[in-house]
DNA sequence: TGGCGGACTGAATTTTTATTCATTACTGGA
DNA sequence: TCCAGTAATGAATAAAAATTCAGTCCGCCA
């Protein structure tokens, strides 16, 4: 009875404020109860469950994946995009558009962002970049030399200074190749002061942008000139590497694979890329699987932004529609 | 494309509000977006119906019959009490129990009441009144005369006196009957200095408490004393009298019906009762449907306390379960 | 017949949220 | 090409809501 009028007034309140849209201080006045009280009752209300808001999840997005793979590897935020056919092409197209989503809204001026040159993912994401809305970025570092092949050092430059351009960020290059032939000719590439002022950038980044690359050649590593020799492919393979973020390579466990090449190669370091505020991989597809859940084990990166099949694969899950 | 990347923010944004319950300030943090963008986004939730806020109507509360009564008849609020059967004593606990709880909810001290001396409701309503909480009201006021009939006269004085105490106010008695026997015996009680004083005070109700009477003889009128004759009766049904409010009487729209009696009759006129900042009607039971109508139509009440079935047949729909 | 702990309350205050304001960029038309 | 109008943003602020606080009233137990 008594419990019953307690019911009747809190739904009242509850109609008030919800359907009717009234102020609590409004319904205060209506109702001849203190503010304080309507907001108690209101309070009561979602725990009695006479309020129950439910959350319409749109097509296209996949809040259930996010939150897997959110706790499944304690990420920080997961995006996962919509994409219409489980192939390369589909889902570059995919996460390159919602990384450019991603960053065009969470960049903040005084934003120091690192990107590793060479990875299909981010070059589609800067393709996909709209001519960013407000002034925003301080500085885009270059985290990871380009390759030997000229042509591909222009690819990697024009990445760079394309992120720079678009956010209005000063350009930091890293002039110089992102496998060195020998670790004499790095130590000697390490001279270089430029290259040096840019390495020096690496602890200031604030967002990291990377790839995710798997231990086997690429379509691009393949065309881009052959970084790794088929032997030296063995070798890391021998070593259990698994995956790669800029050249430096983890197990399938996470834990970092040391091997002679890192002496060669020219990017941030895994330690480093720890200390950037964020971390944000960028990466899918069916022949990456194994290097990305790899990457997440090792906690390399913060936020994930894949595809909806590749999530799925990653969470043991079939993909949603 | 872009408004798949915008509503997987805006589903992901409301997830982290509603479902985790995270301050704006924090997702804002998170996400690196500013509070101001995390509010409009949630607006935006809501326009576009991602979130969903329904109400969950408790059994034994009725909103629609209440909404239903607010919007047909303009009241200013309406309470349908959870009734078990369509009868007399039932009806009476039902709404006596709802009257109750409504005013240990909404009192507040300085508060003025006023209370019609007698109606079998209020008496219920003062009977299931729960001992005070807090203490409330400044007086209760008396607004119509007891019956002639001394043992009634007692009763009225009863539901004054009790109500006052229960709310730590003052009493305020009207000694006087209800009907006088004659325009002169009226115009003598109200030389009463007592009454007077009384009387004075009826411009001073913030709150007024009232039955409404059907025009026919009820059980407790015939059984107090007869203050009408028959033939008075049958004058007022002629006069087109539908039903009354503290012995004022009205018609089945709601105007007022003028009647010798008026002149004979010692309570708060329509008018004064009006002043009150809420009149609270207090009434239910198929034989009181013309009155209580009548009373709603002349907006006499700004606050009707009923129940489910009465309710259900003022709004012409049938009764919930 | 106190006295103690718990439950409630409204006023005051703090915290949280919505909105205003100034700025910027972009749009579409002359 | 230049300009008026629209849209969107973050910082600052106003508005709204939640919570703290102090006080009261219980009921319960000694």
């Amino acid at each position: 009875m008594a419990r019953t009028n307690e019911l009747r007034l809190i739904t009242r309140v509850t109609q008030m404020y919800y359907l009717e849209g009234l102020k609590q201080a409004q319904i205060s006045a209506i109702l001849n109860i203190s503010q304080a009280t309507i907001s108690r009752l209101l309070k009561r209300a979602v725990d009695e469950n006479i309020v129950r808001i439910t959350i319409n999840v749109p097509r296209g997005t996949f809040p259930d994946l996010e939150t897997g793979l959110r706790e499944r590897f304690g990420l920080k935020e997961a995006i996962v995009a919509e994409c219409g056919e489980d192939r390369e092409e589909s889902i570059l197209s995919a996460i390159g558009d919602a990384a450019a989503h991603f960053l065009s809204t969470t960049l903040n001026d005084r934003e120091v962002i690192g990107i590793s040159s060479w990875s299909a993912s981010l070059l589609r994401m800067v393709d996909s970049l709209p001519p960013l809305k407000r002034v925003k970025a301080a500085r885009v570092v270059q985290i990871l030399g380009g390759m030997g092949n000229p042509s591909v050092q222009v690819h990697a430059t024009h990445l760079t200074t394309r992120l720079a351009q678009l956010t209005g960020a000063q350009p930091q290059l890293l002039s110089a190749p992102g496998v060195a032939s020998s670790i004499e000719a790095r130590r000697a590439l390490l001279d270089d002061s430029f290259v040096q002022a840019t390495m020096d950038e690496f602890r200031d980044v604030s967002l990291a942008l990377v790839g995710i690359g798997a231990v086997e050649p690429s379509r691009m590593l393949a065309t881009s000139g052959n970084v790794f020799t088929p032997e030296e492919l063995q070798e890391l393979k021998d070593s259990g590497a698994e995956g790669d973020i800029c050249l430096r390579f983890f197990a399938a466990d996470g834990t970092p694979v040391r091997t002679p090449l890192d002496d060669r190669v020219i990017s941030i370091s895994l330690d480093e890329l720890k200390g950037a505020d964020r971390v944000v991989g960028i990466a899918g597809g069916a022949r990456k699987d194994r290097a990305i859940k790899a990457a997440l084990l090792g906690g390399y990166v913060d936020i994930l932004i894949t595809d909806k099949f590749t999530a799925g694969r990653l969470l043991g899950e079939p993909a949603g529609t």
